[in-house]
RNA sequence: CGGGGUGUAGCGCAGCCCGGUUAGCGCGCUUCGUUCGGGACGAAGAGGUCGGGGGUUCGAAUCCCCCCACCCCGACCA
């Protein structure tokens, strides 16, 4: 491709809207561009990478058995009623105004629709149907450019089984699958078993890359590969040793102290030594929450232990319950339900609030003075803390989410009655599976992973060329005459070439753009070194440069390419 | 949807607080000349509903009201 006659628009600043690195990137090195909050178009280089991204995914899919399909976007919102997602989905779906259609956000409806009826005897599976598609979700807030936008390709499978074991295989395939895609894509990610979610079902993965600009903070082990989502992870850490001897309890005056730090200074205490209470309305009636010293209630799990709804209390709320503000809460003489972490189960000589404004409590026996205390894990963990499975440390940050396996179960085939017979006459609902991965998200994430100060670095795997030719001054007959040679060759060879043969540009612009755009091998033509009959070439992951004869360059491409 | 921010030439910004000729600057763009291995130099140009609407005023990019768009934080996320 000549650069002279193609739309490469790069952008030497960065544009005011775009905040994280691979949006910079994306915008700056003519990939993208925003048509509106959430839209993007594709240019010529960005669509070169998405389409080897699909590649890809289609020939480890094709390897596992899968069929592509090719399904409307537009889909009659009756057979998303069947489902009730329509109510499900709620303002994220897409309504279209002048006809009962919808923009499919996903493809279960449209996928089961085409299996029912037709996958009607045990005999017709497995199936694994798959396409990649243009998604759309009208999502409250696009972010991160292309990482969370309103209209998206996505890869999504669906596998058809008539049992459970079957459903079990189709996962692992799909499994092995998108660790060969992620491989294959150069990406570094790790895998969260995550629960179950709204979706019903089994068991599910996700397939995730650590980012500051991603949407889910999670706990994860480098050494044994320990993953979770912080709203369920869990952590090694140390409980409160019990005391001897227990003393007795002592009210202590703490003017204006507040927080559990005030109250370590205050009294000069560790803050191991402090029960934190907090109090949250569950279906309608107050539970205090002890927690050992700062450690942060994790809603998550309480929701989970609890079931139903909570929500902290307000502070009037604390004041009737309890007798007195937030920093004077404790669990002596509170009554109602009161549930404590783990971390203090038992424990004695803590400090807690005495429900008495500008008061505390010393000598606190969970164990003594306080009944029916239920204790649980609450929780949420902080970096640096143990591994729960192994000696290491974990290390919590956040994390784009690249690709979901999830077992569906039965809950479409129910619904739309996509029903077969097995062996013995009898009918069944067909046992599903569905699995995502975001295409513009592999794009995003191996920038956000492949960069440097000048650009992005391309693998070649993805690099929407291979080669980056550079005729430094088109002016110069002997550079032009050599260059137009060497591209030609090249393109013969099947080598696909980005050819930068601006005749107006300077060197300096052409070695920006070429580090910007990042393909893995530049090959650069310069007055000098033609006299001598070299060009040199440069390697854009490494920096290194070196020359090669003309008559060679050729070969050491090739050699080059394929070696690394 | 709540909180915060921004909107002035293709891009990045100044001007606004304290209203006053033809609204500036850098990059980019056009033409000419010089330069030609890390975003060159000189000269001459083109390019603007100052996000939109309404109001105050002799006069609004500037002050007031309403709306819109985009970004960030949060909520939400099948």
């Amino acid at each position: 491709m000549r650069i002279s006659k193609s739309f490469v628009p790069t952008l030497k600043e960065v544009p005011n809207d775009a905040v994280v690195t691979s949006h910079i990137l994306m915008l700056r090195a003519a990939m993208i561009r925003m048509v509106s909050a959430g839209i993007y178009s594709f240019l010529p280089l960005g669509y070169k990478a998405a389409k080897k991204i699909c590649e890809i995914i289609r020939q480890e899919m094709d390897a596992i058995g899968g069929q592509e399909f090719h399904l409307p976007a537009l889909n009659p919102k009756e057979i998303w009623e069947e489902t009730n997602r329509v109510e499900a989905f709620g303002d994220t779906l897409f309504h279209i105004k002048n006809r009962e259609y919808v923009l499919a956000p996903t493809h279960e409806e449209i996928m089961t629709f085409h299996a029912r009826n037709v996958l009607n005897s045990y005999k017709d599976m497995p199936q694994i149907w798959y396409q990649i598609q243009t998604k759309f979700r009208n999502e409250a807030r696009p972010r991160s450019g292309v990482i969370r936008s309103r209209q998206f390709l996505m890869k999504d499978s669906y596998s058809f089984d008539t049992s459970w074991e079957g459903l079990d295989h189709s996962y692992e395939l799909h499994d092995k699958a998108y660790r060969a895609i992620f491989d294959r894509c150069k990406l570094k990610y790790f895998v969260v078993g995550a629960s179950s979610g709204a979706m019903g079902g089994t068991g599910s993965e996700e397939f995730m890359v650590k980012s500051d600009a991603g949407e889910d903070t999670v706990a994860h082990c480098e050494s044994c590969g320990y993953a979770a989502n912080v709203e369920v992870a869990e952590s090694r850490v140390n409980s409160k040793i019990r005391d001897e001897k227990s003393k007795d309890v002592y009210e202590i005056h703490t003017p204006n102290v507040k927080s559990i730090d005030e109250l370590c200074e205050f009294l000069n205490i560790d803050e191991s030594e402090c029960a934190k209470s907090r109090v949250y309305i569950h279906n309608g009636e107050a539970v205090l929450v002890l927690m050992q010293g700062n450690d942060e209630v994790n809603e998550s799990k309480l929701t989970k232990a609890l079931g139903g709804n909570i929500r902290p209390a307000h502070p009037e709320e604390l004041m009737e319950i309890t007798g007195a503000d937030a920093g004077s809460i404790g669990p002596i003489g509170y009554k109602g339900r009161i549930i404590a972490d783990n971390r203090i189960k038992d424990a004695n000589n803590l400090y807690s609030g005495a429900n008495k404004n500008d008061y505390h409590l010393g000598g606190i026996d969970l164990f003594r003075d306080v009944n029916n205390v239920e204790y649980l894990d609450l929780r949420t963990v902080l970096s640096g803390e143990g591994c729960p499975r192994c000696e290491n440390n974990l290390q919590v940050f956040s994390a784009i989410e690249l690709g979901h396996i999830f077992k569906l179960g039965t809950k479409y085939s129910e619904a739309m009655g996509a029903m077969f017979l097995d062996e013995n006459g009898k009918e069944n609902p067909i046992i599903m599976g569905s699995y995502g991965i975001g295409v513009e998200r592999i794009m995003a994430c191996f920038i956000e992973q492949h960069n440097d100060e000048n650009g992005i670095i391309w693998d070649k795997v993805l690099a929407p060329f291979d080669v980056h030719l550079i005729a430094l001054n088109m002016k110069k007959q002997q550079i032009t005459e050599a260059a137009e040679e060497v591209y030609n060759k090249l393109i013969n060879q099947g080598v696909d070439t980005i050819y930068d043969d601006r005749v107006d540009a300077q060197a300096g612009v052409k070695f920006k753009d070429a580090d910007l755009l990042g393909m893995p091998l530049q090959i650069i033509i310069g007055e000098k070194k033609l006299k001598e009959d070299l060009l040199e070439v440069k390697i854009r992951k490494t920096g290194k440069r070196f020359d090669v004869p003309v008559d060679e360059i050729h070969n050491k491409v090739k050699e080059i390419l394929t070696n690394d």
